[in-house]
This record gives C-alpha cells, sequence and structure tokens, in this order.
DNA sequence: GTCAGCAATAATGTTAACAACCTGCCGGGG
DNA sequence: CCCCGGCAGGTTGTTAACATTATTGCTGAC
C-alpha cells in the first residue's frame, strides 16, 4: 500500500542504504531485491536508480543493470578540487551579502565547533562542519553552485567521514573554520574567498596522504 | 526495427531539436509525439527525457510530464559565473601540464580566430571559441569540472548564441582569448586563470547589458 | 584434472495495455 | 449573464507480461 509520495521516499531510501554501507561500491544492486526490500515495484525501483544515477551515486552498465558506483580517491580529490573553486566563490559571495543576524549565527557555530573540538565529540564536529558549510552556501543564495555542490555532496560522504577520524584533523581544520567566519563577518570577499581556498586546499593534501597510506598498508 | 545504440542516438535527436529551437521553452514535449517523429517507442523517449532532465535542459512536472525547461537570464549569469570559476581552474591546470603540441595547437586556433573575426565569420567564429574552450578543457584532463561544465553548456548555448551576435562583440573577447592562451602557452597558471577569469567576467556583463536590453526595449 | 560447449537460471530491457490525472467544454442553475 | 459541476478527450503514470541478455553450473571429451 504505497503512499502518495514514495517516488522521493524510495528514492531517500536507498540513498540512505548506500551511505549509511549497506551496499558496497561495484555491488550490483539487484532490482527484485531492493523490491523487496523497499516494498515497491519495479517500475519505482527502476526511477530511483536512474535519478541516483544522475547524481553519480550509482552507475548502470548495459544489460547489467545499476550497481553503486566506486569513487576512487583520485576522483575524491577530483571533487575536492572543485569543490575549492565553489565553496571559495560562494564564501567570497556570502561576505557581500551577509546580515548581521546571519553573522551572529554565523559566529555561533565557531563557537560550538570549538566546544566539540574542547571535548573530543567528533561526530559532533562533523555535523557542524556541515552546518556551516550549509549557512555559508545559504548566505550566497546561488542556486546554480549550490545544486553542483549537492550533486557531489553525496560521493564524498564516506570519505568525508574516514577523513574526520584522522586523528589530529579537527585541530587543524577548527582554525581554518574559523578564518573563513571571520573573513565573511568582516564582510571582506577576497579574504573569505582566500580562506575557504586554504581549507579545502588542506583538506585536499589530507586525502593525497590518507591515500598513500592506503596503498602502501 | 530500432539499431543498436538508439538509447543514445535518440537522446541526441530529441537534445538536438530543443537547442535547435524546435521545441521553445515551457513548451510541453508530448511523448506520443516524439515517438512519432523520431520513430521510437515511449519507453525509450522516457528514459531520453529523463536522461535530458538530468542534464537540465527539460524539466517534469507531476502528472504533466516534460517540457523544455526555460532557463533566465538571472540563470544564465549564475551558470557563467560557476564557468568563471571552473574554467578559470581549469586555465591554470591547463598552464601547468600543456605539450609542446598542445601549445602549438593553442596558437593556431587564435590565429584562426583572427581570421575569422577579419572576415567578419560569426559562425566560424563561434565555432572556434567552443574549440579552444574545448582544448583547454582537454589539456587540463580534469574529468569532473569537464563533467560539470558539459552540464551546464548546453543550458545556455541558445543564448550564447544570441550573445555572439552581439556587434562587436568578437573583436572584444578576441584578446581576451589571445590573453588566455599566453597564459597557457607560457606555462603560467595564475595569468591564465586571471586571464580566463576577465574574458568571463566580461561574458556575465554582456549578458547583464542583454539582460537590461531585452527587459526594457 | 581441466577446459570447451551447452543448457538452465536469473536479471535486465522492452512492449503493450490499463489506470489515474489534468484540461477544456458543455449545460444547468443562480 | 455568469458561475459551477460534471463529462469527454487526451496525456502521463503504472503494472504485468514478454523478450533479450548475462551468468552459472553441468556434462563430456581430451
Amino acid at each position: 500500500m504505497p503512499s502518495g509520495d514514495d517516488r522521493a521516499a524510495v528514492q531517500e531510501a536507498i540513498r540512505g542504504a548506500i551511505l549509511r554501507g549497506d551496499y558496497a561500491p561495484r555491488q550490483r544492486l539487484i532490482e527484485a531485491e531492493l523490491c523487496e526490500r523497499f516494498g515497491s515495484s519495479r517500475f519505482e525501483i527502476r526511477n530511483a536508480l536512474q535519478d541516483l544515477a544522475s547524481h553519480g551515486l550509482v552507475e548502470f552498465q548495459p544489460n547489467r543493470g545499476a550497481r553503486v558506483r566506486e569513487i576512487t580517491f583520485a576522483e575524491v580529490i577530483e571533487i575536492t578540487e572543485v569543490r575549492r573553486m565553489l565553496e571559495g566563490f560562494e564564501a567570497a559571495r556570502a561576505a557581500e551579502r551577509v546580515t548581521k543576524a546571519e553573522a551572529a549565527a554565523l559566529k555561533q557555530i565557531t563557537r560550538d565547533m570549538r566546544a566539540a573540538v574542547s571535548r573530543s565529540e567528533l561526530l559532533r564536529y562533523s555535523d557542524l562542519n556541515k552546518q556551516l558549510h550549509g549557512a555559508i552556501r545559504d548566505i550566497a543564495a546561488h542556486e546554480t553552485s549550490a545544486r553542483l555542490l549537492r550533486q557531489l555532496r553525496d560521493q564524498t560522504v564516506r570519505h568525508q567521514f574516514s577523513l574526520s577520524l584522522v586523528p589530529g584533523r579537527p585541530s587543524v581544520s577548527l582554525p581554518q573554520h574559523e578564518a573563513i567566519v571571520e573573513a565573511v563577518v568582516a564582510k571582506d570577499p577576497s579574504a573569505a574567498e582566500a580562506a575557504m581556498h586554504a581549507h579545502l586546499q588542506s583538506v585536499i593534501e589530507a586525502f593525497r596522504a590518507l591515500s598513500a597510506a592506503v596503498a602502501q598498508p
């Protein structure tokens, strides 16, 4: 008995299952199995899979159906390089448009971040990280870049998670986040862009290090 | 009797028809009609339309099917702002990686451009413009940004076309293109990025002017 | 023991028919 | 004269069956 808006609900459920790791990269997603698991028809499953494919989370092989797309470290680095450009742009734009209320909210997030780091609350810090980047995106109010960034985000979630577990990583990124907020609040676009660039450059280098560490265990 | 790779062929045909203007923005794309025109089944048409929707060329309304997505001037400007960032990044990267053969090819394109401008061959210039941006994209060899830029390109084709008809526009952009190539060939990443930024900034301003001119006829 | 060929199975790609939905028109009532 | 309800046509959304393609496991010969 499917309720009205299963179209989006099923897609969200499958996405959640993939991001949660229920399905591993390169694992085939068999339509009949998904039908049973999510209580939907094959038609809905196919639609959901095609949408997920357009977001880059799964890929189709001719006559072999859908499977979870494997994202290599090289690709994560590429994605982060693009994020560096687009989020840098958003930070500059946010610095031009930020209101007093928004500035206060940004500063509150960095205060919470600092508290989370001092208490070693990794999950909390990771969540605040998402909040901060999201807040800047909202202030920038740039539909097109927001859409593209959202497309890229899902593909790196698994790796972002592993990055946040690197010991000492939060203490490195915390001052970078603070510098970004400082520049945005000061309404200094080029400083905001530079701070965001520096932050994501450091993320890129962390990924490179992680990649090398995994390649030679 | 559909040949093997109609899947992509039909999609390409519909895309072409839209870009050529056979279907106007906001016009509904009736599946049965497309079936007859392109000699395909409704299934293939639906697949093609969904792919086109994921590229942003058409949009779906619930229970009302697909229609050509209307792209406003505001959106074209947003898209060009993103292009400015990504193509600037690609230009910098191209400057780091360019080989001698590639440099020669780039310079040849600018020579052809200059010739096309002096002969007022607008269409030829527009084509060379695409070639130049494409060559830089190939030299940069950055899958992720190339994918996103391709996604954005289609959406602005119609407006790009109208921009290339603005009198005097080629003589403005020609030196900008030459500056980009010069910096790339000189293997100067930051100059290449700056030159690309300046070029696309000028495109943005041309769009703004065009938008204002259309708004108040 | 191993490998090629083959048949059975499983999964996807496709088709055609059906159901749900929006739209525009017509007629009746206020 | 205008507004409202419902009916008819057309269009999309969905379902179930069918065709096609990969995969797997077996058989038999070498």
